[in-house]
RNA sequence: GCCGCCUUAGCUCAGUCGGCUAGAGCGACGCACUCGUAAUGCGUAGGUCAAGGGUUCGACUCCCUUAGGCGGCUCCA
């Protein structure tokens, strides 16, 4: 019999070894039930590959991101054959693993109900329980098209191999480049044909190995995400190595639900989004209103003390200006259909502030000796954002901008980018977010305008800037708007979800299309380079993740009240009355709960509202000249002196901490 | 914009197969209670069941249209 050398590589130990020819991975990872797939020479295969002599063979953990990718679209696979057991009319569209699960898209008449969802689960907890192979089959076009003429979607797909990853998201999963393979599913006992899909794999080895899934959600999606296509309906899953882990994600989803700035800003009477007023068109209420102006005021005095200058600009303008900057030609759809004005004048709501910015720097001659130049306005504008896409204040219609312009020269560009960087990043710090990552996004060929090389140096130039950070950049290939690259700061917030945050776009083009001009040291005529950058982006969303990410428990500096003096009794108010005073001498929000409610219901309710500190006094503290604290977290420390408490509020309040 | 689901009191939600004056908790208001760290008790008010149309002897309930919300898809300067 003959023989076969090959290596176990687990990073960083390698391992030789003999075995026959016909040694499958599986026999050779034999026992280890957390191994769901091997990597040979770079490449995922499934356990029942059959090694060949000089194989450098990897494990692949189900825990791991190859792991959990195969685990969920097997999932997938198992959910697909439930639908079509139970809708056997439904054709198949694609199924590939996604973050945290899978889906998979099926042509139906009928879209799915929620209660189909669970007739669909019950059937794939069989189908696990049955404990069916995957096994692959290599097929050619000629016979996968004669085995799946009854699936239009994958004969389509079949065509496209090999450019697959641009025909659709997720299609790669289907067909790969190399060689064209359908997956059997087999009966454990009987080898019984049960179900087969046209897929690339690798896949688990039994369906038993799926321990933990759940359907989430149904939902329509573009065939091959265009518009343009028919939509068919998706099927949304979540699948894990174990129960608990499933039990996680779940809490998880939980958790942000209570985080969600929707429901916390009507529970703590923040906003609100009239329908009268329209979708996506807020209104702040008083609380939320302190938390904004403490937001921006803090900023406002941050750019005063970094060089920049205030500028404001109206809401509306003529159309001709967008025409000058382009803006009517790539956005249109974006922005507010025109009003009519002064015999067929067309005046729009503005969808952005640069052009107005531009005409500011336009109004007189500029120097050079004037840069960088800082313009900043926290500026309102409007974007007709479609009905299906508007989230609460997310996704808005209506928002605030805090835009600034800087204007400088080419030479002066690097070092500005660098420092606005810095400076950017720590101000998102001061509001309590701490864990970024930089994205960069490049030229898009098909949207977009000016030269090769000007998008060139500005690409460079902003990641040599984003490199000097020290955090972790990514790519964004094709992402950048019309006019120039950009870089975004990703912010991580307390429950690990990303959110994008700052902007920072250089630009050559727009300084070109409004004749921008300064008078340069020799008496020459140049065009200035010009640094777009919004920091929160928008106020209103930057309020709703900060919102989320404190889940409501905004740190005493930003929250509407920051204290809660709490009676005893009706007769410790006066007391507490002469405490507020002195706290209020110092800049500090309190109210004294003098309602009717029991103490007890008083701290309920200050609970309720998420206020940093509960002052509770009673008559030993008003005879010790004291106050007692109770923290939002529960806990308490009484007694303390006035002057002690007033000035641990300040200090907090100060230094800007969460507590 | 497209697809699906949803809309009952200020909020959260019950409401059977189409059948009498549509219920509860919280909140609001009133009265009593005056209390040491997460809900005191009792009472009162509050509803064109999203809006409009249709089917029916009869509609919160079934059908259609519209508006709004939610979840996705497409889009996001």
């Amino acid at each position: 019999m003959s023989e076969a050398r090959v290596t176990i590589s687990r990073d960083p130990d390698r391992d030789e070894r003999v075995v026959t020819t016909g040694t499958t991975a599986a026999e050779l990872f034999d026992g280890d039930r957390s191994v769901v797939a091997a990597r040979v020479a770079g490449r995922l295969v499934d356990l029942a590959y059959v090694l060949v002599d000089g194989d450098e063979v990897e494990p692949v953990l189900i825990g791991s991101d190859d792991g959990l990718n195969i685990l969920r679209h097997s999932a997938a696979h198992v959910m697909a054959q439930a639908v079509q057991e139970l809708f056997p009319e439904a054709k198949l569209g694609i199924g590939p693993p996604i973050k945290d699960g899978f889906y998979y898209d099926f042509d139906v008449e009928t879209p799915f109900h929620p209660d189909d969802l669970k007739r669909i689960e019950k059937k794939m907890q069989e189908i696990v329980k049955q404990g069916q192979r995957f096994a692959r089959r290599v097929t050619t076009d000629e016979d996968a098209r004669a085995e799946l003429a009854d699936e239009p979607y994958k004969l389509e797909l079949i065509g496209l191999k090999g450019s697959a990853a641009e025909a659709a998201e997720g299609a790669s999963a289907e067909v790969g480049a190399g060689e064209l393979t359908i997956y059997d599913n087999l009966d454990a006992k009987t080898g019984e044909l049960c179900w087969k899909d046209l897929c690339r794999g690798p896949h688990l080895p039994t369906t038993r190995l799926i321990p933990a899934f759940k359907l989430m959600r149904s939902a329509a999606a573009y065939w091959r995400g265009s518009e343009k296509n028919k939509q068919l309906q998706r099927i949304y899953g979540t699948a894990w190595p174990s129960k608990d882990e499933l039990k996680a994600y779940t809490t998880f989803l939980e958790e942000a639900e209570k985080r969600d700035h929707r429901k916390l800003g009507a529970e703590l009477d923040l906003f609100s989004i009239p329908e009268e007023i329209g979708s996506g068109l807020a209104v702040f209420h008083p609380k939320g209103g302190i938390i904004r102006r403490t937001m921006e005021d803090y900023s406002r005095r941050r750019h005063e003390e970094a060089g920049y200058q205030f500028v404001y600009t109206p809401h509306a303008t003529k159309g001709k200006l967008f025409e000058v900057s382009g803006h009517l030609d790539w956005y249109a759809d974006g922005m507010y259909p025109p009003m009519e004005l002064d015999e067929g004048q067309s005046y729009y709501l503005k969808p952005m502030n640069c052009p107005m910015h531009n005409l500011i720097y336009r109004a007189r001659g500029r120097s050079y000796r004037e840069f960088p130049l800082r313009l900043f306005e926290f500026g309102t504008v409007y974007r007709y954002e479609k009905s299906g896409v508007v989230h609460g204040l997310t996704r808005a219609r209506g928002f605030t901008q805090d835009d600034a312009h800087i204007y400088c020269t080419r030479d002066q560009m690097a070092g500005e980018l660098d420092s606005l960087l810095t400076f950017v990043l720590n101000l998102l710090r001061d509001y309590g977010l701490d864990d970024f990552y930089l994205e960069l996004s490049t030229r898009n060929p098909e949207k977009s305008i000016g030269t090769e090389e000007n998008w060139t140096e500005a690409t460079e130039t902003l990641r040599q800037a984003a490199q000097k950070q020290g955090l972790e950049l990514v790519d964004d290939p094709g992402g950048a708007a019309f006019y120039g690259p950009k870089i975004s700061v990703q912010a991580k917030d307390a429950i690990g979800r990303t959110w994008q945050m700052s902007t920072i776009q250089v630009d050559f083009n727009l300084p070109e299309r409004f004749d921008l001009e300064y008078t340069a040291a020799d008496g020459t005529r140049q065009q200035p380079v010009m640094i777009h950058r919004a920091l929160f982006g928008s106020i209103e969303r930057f309020f709703a993740v900060l919102l989320e990410h404190y889940a409501g428990k905004m740190p005493p500096w930003l929250a509407p009240v920051q204290v809660v003096g709490i009676p005893i009794t009706e007769e410790h108010v006066p007391y507490l009355e002469e405490v507020a005073t002195k706290l209020r001498a110092q800049g500090i929000r309190i109210e004294i709960d003098d309602s009717a409610d029991r103490m007890q219901k008083k701290i309920r309710n200050a609970n309720k509202f998420k206020i940093p500190y509960m002052l509770l006094a009673g008559d030993e503290d008003v005879q010790a000249g004291a106050v007692s604290f109770r923290y939002r977290n529960g806990e308490q420390n009484n007694g303390v002196p006035v002057d002690a408490a007033v000035a641990e509020i300040v200090k907090a309040v100060q230094d800007r901490v969460q507590v």
